[in-house]
DNA sequence: CATCATGTTGACAGCGCTGTCATTCGTCAA
DNA sequence: TTGACGAATGACAGCGCTGTCAACATGATG
């Protein structure tokens, strides 16, 4: 019943009386084949439903159809984000996307960026900017389109595509300010680069304003969750509770700040203002409806493709570094009388 | 600079003083190969930094390293919890993981399901049991370890990981009940296979108990989301005010109707009572918290995987449906005093 | 000492494809 | 008419690895 024969190039040049090599051209420049040959190729590729054995491709050219992307973290909801724009973009492409979890860890990516440069990858895609030397170099030698995701910064290895958490930050501290909040304080779990270029941007901020106060600052290693940010609004308000504003380093922070602040009999936004980062859809939907900084994360994930299906494909005449940009999208958890 | 020439099996020979085929087998079947050759290959490979070629080695053997994961949504919470669990299992395994998004659709999965055929894949992961009746025969004629996941079912292709959504919805239906709510409602976007499942389970203990009515039940063909959640309570609430509680298919909806219903005015849960499906995070700090349905979707994930590697491996004791259960639990949402 | 099983190593071909030539043939200017 | 040239096609080798089988050494056996 099954044939399990695989069915080859050659297969389909004896059907199309031509030889492989024809064959091989015709699918991949059809222009260097004429019409009539081209026209006998493919209905002998589709009466024999030929598929071309990428492996062999990809032994006879030194080039993998892999476009690698190496993120921090599969299961936290910005990247899976990002991750929807990767698989919409290169769905349609001739290429295949490969994962690797680095778990916001310079060498685990590293080793990763190891086991990809080996395949001669068609492409890359890492998250920001903090790699080892020899990831940089890495990347820098691979010969292949690389584009940085998730943040901008001065010199990318080849392009960026991203936002500055700095300015970010600040600009969802002044808006806390401009509501009128003067003793603001900050959550933060995990603390990987771009969480700390947040907290930078928010420190910034509140100095100008001379409303700083390390006390107000709630710090974690661990992942960040709606748990957790249930557990550190505890700890913030033990710890100073005169605050009466937060900034959470992400929208799940947030969340849990809000269930938590209610279970405390704060009220939002009255005795305490909320701000998140990213603007998941949740927070436009929950009660009260919460401010956070909207992030375009799917565009990312899609355009790091485009760029480098556009590269691939000659010419990407863009700049090195795309700036996608922030908006603090204000709800009812600043909405303070003032 | 840097080198751009591969180091082949060849170099590794070269300097351990061997031929390439007995490299080759000291990687592959180190226990073919005399200890003191084995030491000098090692030596050699450390000193080269050798890395196979993958793509020579799946030309040669005629099966590449790739294990084939078909899911319908790379967004949804629920996935990317089961995605969690294959990249864990899959990590410190010579296999790579490759991702195909399936929409939903069993057109979609059967293309994918082709795309992967061709490349000989060492193990594939599908999601459920409703494939086209074509895409279940290329399952069965791929000659791999093959697992279904996400739910059990009577005759798996091969191996099947999950649950009876029909029981846990039953399950779930049953606490409402035992609850004292006797006007349940039911929530479902989506409707994908396990949703329908679901809501049969609900239908079925409802009509069992002589509670079930059509007009208190909302479906969708969108996506679920927090928001869609919302709308279809506010819905729910129109169509039938005398519903007491909702069964909502995941956990998304469960969090958007315990929002509106707070904006509504609806205590939760003595006006009403909700319960989700999955137990996401979210629910256990949820204000007041969620009633759900805890499914083990990382150990999903993960099994899938240990089970295919065991395959591979030679052996698999174990059943060829795994059924990883499902738990209510019972939080506030559902707390109503009888 | 011949015989044989066992363990270790190597030679060779070939997986399916493409890069690099070489070849053929028709066309057009001189 | 001739030569030159470009377009279309083909022959060949080889990408890096492994399956198969042969060769060899070793020590045990009769």
């Amino acid at each position: 019943m099954s044939e399990k024969k695989r069915i080859t190039l050659d297969d389909v040049a004896r059907l199309a009386g031509v030889s492989a090599i024809t064959v091989s051209r015709a699918l991949r420049r059809p222009e260097m084949v004429s019409e009539a040959v081209r026209k006998r190729i493919d209905s002998a590729v589709a009466e024999l439903g030929y598929v071309p054995n990428p492996a062999a491709r990809h032994l006879a050219t030194g080039r993998s159809n892999v476009i690698g992307v190496l993120i921090p973290s599969v299961t936290n909801n910005v990247f899976s984000e990002v991750l929807k724009g990767i698989y919409a973009a290169s769905e349609t492409s001739p290429y295949d996307v490969q994962l690797a979890n680095t778990r916001y860890c310079a060498n685990t990516e590293e080793s990763a960026l190891r086991l990809f440069a080996s395949q001669k990858p068609a492409g890359m895609v890492v998250s920001g900017f903090d790699q080892t030397e020899a990831g940089r170099k890495l990347l820098e030698t691979l010969d292949c389109p690389v584009v940085q995701i998730m943040e901008t910064g001065e010199d990318p290895v080849d392009v960026c595509v991203g936002l500055s958490h700095f300015h970010a930050a600040e600009a969802a501290t002044r808006h806390l300010l401009a509501q009128g909040y003067r003793r603001p304080g900050f959550l933060g779990a995990r603390m990987d680069p771009r969480t700390r270029r947040r907290f930078a941007g928010f420190r910034a901020e509140a100095q100008a304003a001379g409303v700083f106060a390390e006390a107000r600052v709630v710090t974690s290693t661990e992942a960040s969750s709606v748990t957790k940010g249930a557990e550190m609004l505890r700890q913030l308000m033990a710890q100073a509770p005169e605050v009466d504003a937060i900034f959470c380093n992400n929208d799940d922070l947030a969340l849990g700040a809000l269930f938590e602040a209610q279970r405390l009999g704060l009220s939002v936004p009255e005795r305490l203002g909320i701000c998140g980062f990213n603007d998941l859809e949740v927070m436009a939907v929950a009660n009260p409806s919460l401010t956070s900084v909207r992030t375009r994360r799917f565009e990312m994930g899609r355009s790091a493709i485009e760029i480098i299906l556009a590269r691939l494909d000659g010419g990407w005449q863009g700049p090195r570094v795309v700036d996608l940009g922030h908006e603090v999208i204000a709800r009812q958890s600043t909405a303070r009388q003032r």
